[in-house]
DNA sequence: TCGGCTCACACTTTTGAATTGC
DNA sequence: AGCAATTCAAAAGTGTGAGCCG
């Protein structure tokens, strides 16, 4: 377990434009959050984490749990989580490590879940355990369940948003304080490709108990199985169907759904590893990450072309403080004077955000402070000139998960936010008619195009717009 | 030919409705 | 009648590996 100061935020924020200290006890923030099962994500980092996905939607394993502290108690708070790419690249197993096998593909439909209770006021957040079991990942870009879309043979990493909002409108005008952990980064994958992984996740996770001994489920076994007790079969086979047959239609769930832009958290997420952490995992399987010529990415991922397809789709106008804040490579980068990192008493790597001196409503007039912070927030690695470290772009969708008390996908329904309201309030025009004239209104809290102005890139011809808008559309 | 993906399978845990006891 | 605890069947979540596909 590495010590507290050994973790600190990429991202800090220049005493300058830090809230004076009881200034506003609105933009106070102290807001810490540690991640559960860590050793267990550390385990399974050390290996190069895979995730399962699969078309009809798979869990996550292990598990994103996190806990948080620092939450004003009776404010509302909004959770949410989403998925970014690490970085530009498709990779292949070969032998016993991950390759570069090639640039990304576009970024499928971006999607953001959110947690089933928000909103909650900070005391429910804090008094136990947030739990992510819900979420589910697939790789089907169609999928119309509201699970989250990834690349199959892509890396990822899970971000966590807090948002203090009373309800799912205020979203777009609040602060968002974002939190990442190095160990929780992933590959996206159809199967399983390291066996230490495969293992791994038997031994830990109770549903894969049948297969912790080894063999007692091969072909030949449960063909002998099932030849022992063939009704047995039969009546799987006969409880199956109707079961898809019973699938809810598209648009019986609730999902409500919404763009964000990306280019800042893809900045702090592209960057390259720093020479100690690979040294700490020389044993890692992350073959492409030790590799200096794939260390450094030096453009997008995606094409223009790419990116002008998802621009298309809709645009917002340009947020200016919503502040990220992610890890270090955990166990890195010891910084006890800048961080506010520390380890909870479990021995958790967490992170304390620092809320800065942020607009409830984002001013656009706030864009030059908020553009100068950048280059001092990037570590020295980071290739300058690096005007878009990756051109993420994506749809964010916000999926609901069912709330406990109700199976299936029409526990959507039952979300404190109806398919009316979420709907009625945050649904654009469909798809095809995005245009940057529906959301004239929102001041998205975010810095992602800020980022992406100050690098110079603009979307074709829209400086002025990101290409994230929030809460935007519905897509079932 | 090969790598990636899909699917049905057996097994396990979780869920929630029904039942029981107080 | 109301509530809590218990039971149990159904639903959901696992990795596997053959077969399919490009």
């Amino acid at each position: 377990m590495q010590p507290a100061r050994d973790l600190k935020p990429n991202f800090s924020i220049p005493p300058s434009s830090a809230a004076p200290a009881g200034s506003d006890p609105y933009l106070q923030s102290n807001v810490r959050m540690t991640l559960e099962d860590s050793n267990l994500w550390k385990s399974f980092h050390e290996l190069g984490t895979e995730m399962i996905i699969t078309k009809p939607g798979r869990r996550m394993f292990p598990h994103c749990k996190i806990n948080l502290s620092g939450l004003l108690p009776y404010a509302k708070y909004i959770m949410l989580m989403d998925m970014v790419p690490v970085d530009g690249f498709r990779y292949k197993w070969n032998k016993d490590r991950w390759e570069v096998a090639g640039k990304a593909e576009p970024q499928p439909p971006c999607r953001t879940y959110l947690h089933p209770d928000s909103p909650a006021p900070g005391s429910h957040w804090m008094k136990q355990m947030v739990s992510f079991l819900k979420l589910k990942l697939t790789n089907n870009t169609l999928d119309q369940h509201g699970h989250i879309i990834l690349h199959s043979m892509h890396r990822y990493q899970p971000r966590f948003h807090i948002v203090q909002a009373d309800d799912l409108f205020s979203v777009r005008w609040s602060v968002f304080q974002t939190f990442t952990f190095p160990e929780t980064t992933f590959t996206a994958v159809t199967a399983y490709q390291n066996g230490k992984i495969t293992k791994l996740k038997i031994d830990n996770n109770p549903f894969a108990k049948g297969f912790r001994e080894q063999g007692t489920n091969t072909k030949r076994q449960r063909a002998l199985r099932s030849h022992a007790c063939p009704e047995k079969s039969l009546k799987r086979l006969n409880a199956v169907k109707p079961e898809t047959e019973q699938r809810a239609p598209p648009g019986t769930e609730f999902r409500s759904t919404f763009y964000e832009g990306y280019e800042q958290e893809q900045a702090e997420l592209s960057k390259p590893k720093d020479g100690e952490s690979m040294k700490e995992e020389r044993y890692s399987p992350w073959g492409a990450e030790h590799d200096p010529s794939h260390s450094l990415r030096t453009e997008s991922p995606l094409g223009s072309d790419t990116r002008e397809i998802y621009n298309a789709e809709q645009m917002v106008p340009t947020p200016t403080s919503y502040q990220p804040y992610r890890f270090h490579e955990f166990g890195k980068s010891p910084s006890p004077s800048s961080s506010t990192a520390s380890t909870s008493s479990g021995g958790r790597p967490s992170f304390e955000s620092r809320v800065p001196d942020v607009a409830t409503v984002p001013d656009q007039d706030a864009k030059p402070s908020s553009l100068e912070m950048l280059p001092s927030s990037c570590p020295p690695s980071l290739p300058t000139g690096h005007a878009t470290p990756q051109d993420y772009t994506g749809v964010l969708n916000v999926a609901m998960a069912p709330p406990p008390t109700k199976p299936g996908v029409i526990g959507h329904m039952y979300n404190p936010y109806t398919t009316e309201q979420a709907l009625g309030q945050w649904n654009g025009p469909p798809h095809s008619q995005y245009g940057s004239s529906a959301y004239p209104g929102h001041h998205l809290p975010s810095d992602y195009s800020a980022q992406s102005m100050h690098h110079g890139y603009h979307h074709g011809n829209m400086a002025e717009w990101s290409q994230y808008p929030l809460f935007s559309y519905s897509c079932w």
